[in-house]
DNA sequence: TTGTATGCGTTATCAT
DNA sequence: ATGATAACGCATACAA
């Protein structure tokens, strides 16, 4: 392949001047100019941006670090980022499943010298370690994490405010009896839910007795279990708050299989809003976490620490969980029921979590 | 940041010493030996890999060039390609949503020097030039491609018997009458299909008429607009091949709005078998396409490359695109129906194409 | 305007 | 076994 030195070469100039005209950096002239580029295209010349980014310090790049790439969530999360990261020209480095700590440093170590700052998914526990270490490296923005960083900037979901909404509006709709199916045991947005509709019941004095907390672990197969242990209980529930989407489909799926009538029989609501959430019979209410939005922001905040214009306060940031109501909770909405097109439902006309609602989405709680 | 040199200097030795004990290249005595780690630990001492790579010549980083991120099939490829990287300690650099050729152009350039080969996944039309040009450059291996490119490995999906696979076994179970929901126009995999489509009605004898054949573009609102237009039409189908699963679910869902039943009244098959296709109701019969698979192939393929063991022959590979009978077209085959387990069905025992039947699946038939 | 020379942080080739 | 030192491919401060 050809080098800035076969360039220089071709022209009759020195390496410098050809770096001057390719990097349009200081006035050259147009002869000589003229004279690179033709050069340059003759030889079809690319530039080595791993020496590049050795001299000028700066790569163009932005390390992203998962847990896994697995579930809708997740690839919209990545797939936000990269929008973003198009957007100013940047491109990402991914690196996912991620179990440990150890795996975690070796991914980041190797990404050293070749990003301009990282993306850390460090939603699951005994990860808060791998995020002392990086923290001062490099500018780090962090997606979910279980607890607070002094100083690093981090955007969440608002889980709490989100799952009580729900459970308010099966609440609100007159059930007594609301079970949960809950996400896997130490996912920091399994437990935030958790709480959520603990606190919904709570609030209104409702029993919080074990028997209505189901285990699942957010895929479909633990959907189809809860469902026949929830069928088996001797007081069946009267609406299920599923922890996420493919939960609540595979709940809906089985209870019809059953016979049971969702929601005459029986309400469903879901977390997440997935794309077929709206497509499944009957459509699911749920509640919509923004997961594009979620991948596009973090990236524009490192973005924005990098330029050096980060403010020092408000370094965490909330994004909203908003219940969309369609009809698997027997509550149509006028207006709502009949809304196919994609992602459209005005999110302001909806009850649910704001980011402004800062002191209840606060964990911990 | 510490450099090599700052450690060189904290234990007391050349640059090079630190360099041999850390990559363990040379015989460097026990005592130096731990000397050199104990103040590396102490620096926290991260090696620049783009420096590294610099001299090396090689980056453990594989680059990705992708159309675009959406749906489920995109980022399932993705995945398969970022799982088979992690087993081989590799990490990769990705950039999508590349409309033309000379984004793809830019996008790959400021890869060069950053990864050791390269996925390009081109399977719109007009960025055959862009192969041409990368070709040569560095290791390439191409996901569905439009055209073959002499001497390059590619894998694409065996579109063409899947589909052809899907349309028989409507035709096995009576249908007179089949229409299609097609992809968007330009597209290699929607093109392939509906090849599929026209070669088992040809062969069954069956009318091509056009107006059999409704235009849609793999999104679900088209899969809404079609069934319409299906339901309009003055012949109404008793089946529809939906050439991918989205758009199916979509026509479930509109059929049943319209009070049809599916399959009693209107047969429904997709294409891909999206993690929820076996969910909905009825549960859905598809065509798998093993997307996860085709990223780890087309990484390995690149590894393999890399080592130098790559084979001239058999450059073109072709995953197979297998039926998955479920309900929605009626015929439910035992053993099948009540099958929830994820990815479980064994596809020895399932009808169509596989790899081996290289010649129908050959393009331009 | 252009060229020379130094440095970026490594690895690798020589010596010693 | 270890230490100088020359690449690697580029950007840039300084000279001219």
């Amino acid at each position: 392949m050809a080098t800035i030195r076969d360039v220089a070469e071709a022209a009759s100039v020195s390496i410098a001047t050809v770096s001057r005209v390719l990097n349009k950096k200081a006035r050259v002239s147009e002869e000589t100019a003229r004279r690179v580029w033709t050069a340059a295209a003759e030889l079809d010349y690319w530039p080595n941006e791993a020496a590049r980014s050795l001299t000028t310090n700066q790569t163009h790049v932005i390390g992203v670090l998962l847990p896994d790439l697995h579930g809708e969530f997740f690839s919209e999360v990545i797939r936000g980022i990269d929008q973003a990261a198009r957007e100013s020209r940047y491109q990402i480095l991914v690196s996912s499943s991620h179990a440990d700590h150890d795996e975690v440093m070796t991914a980041a170590k190797s990404m050293q010298g070749r990003i301009d700052g990282l993306i850390f998914m460090a939603s699951d526990n005994g990860l808060a370690e791998s995020v002392d270490r990086i923290q001062g490296r490099m500018p780090l923005v962090l997606i979910n994490p279980r607890r607070i960083v002094k100083g690093t900037a981090s955007l969440r979901i608002g889980n709490f405010l989100g799952a009580r909404e729900a459970v308010n509006h099966l609440l609100r709709l007159g059930h007594e009896d609301i079970a949960i199916l809950k996400g896997p045991a130490g996912n920091i947005d399994a437990e935030e839910r958790l709480r959520g509709y603990r606190h919904a019941l709570a609030a209104a004095d409702r029993d919080l007795g074990a028997s209505r907390e189901f285990q699942g672990d957010f895929l479909e197969p633990s959907g189809y279990r809860a469902a026949a242990e929830i069928l088996g209980s001797r007081r069946r529930p009267t609406a299920v708050f599923a922890c996420n989407d493919m939960m609540a489909i595979a709940l809906i799926s089985a209870f019809g299989g059953a016979g049971l009538k969702v929601p005459e029989d029986i309400a469903v609501v879901g977390f997440d809003d997935v794309a077929i959430a709206r497509y499944i019979h009957p459509p699911l209410t749920t509640v919509r976490v923004e997961a594009n939005q979620l991948g596009q922001r973090a990236l524009r905040r490192l973005l924005a620490i990098l330029s050096g214009g980060e403010a020092e306060g408000a370094v965490e940031e909330v994004l909203p969980a908003t219940l969309v109501v369609r009809e698997s909770c027997g509550a149509s909405l006028a207006g709502y029921s009949t809304d196919y097109s994609r992602r459209k439902e005005s999110p302001g006309s909806m009850p649910g979590g704001t980011a402004r609602d800062s002191d209840p989405e606060a964990r911990g709680d």
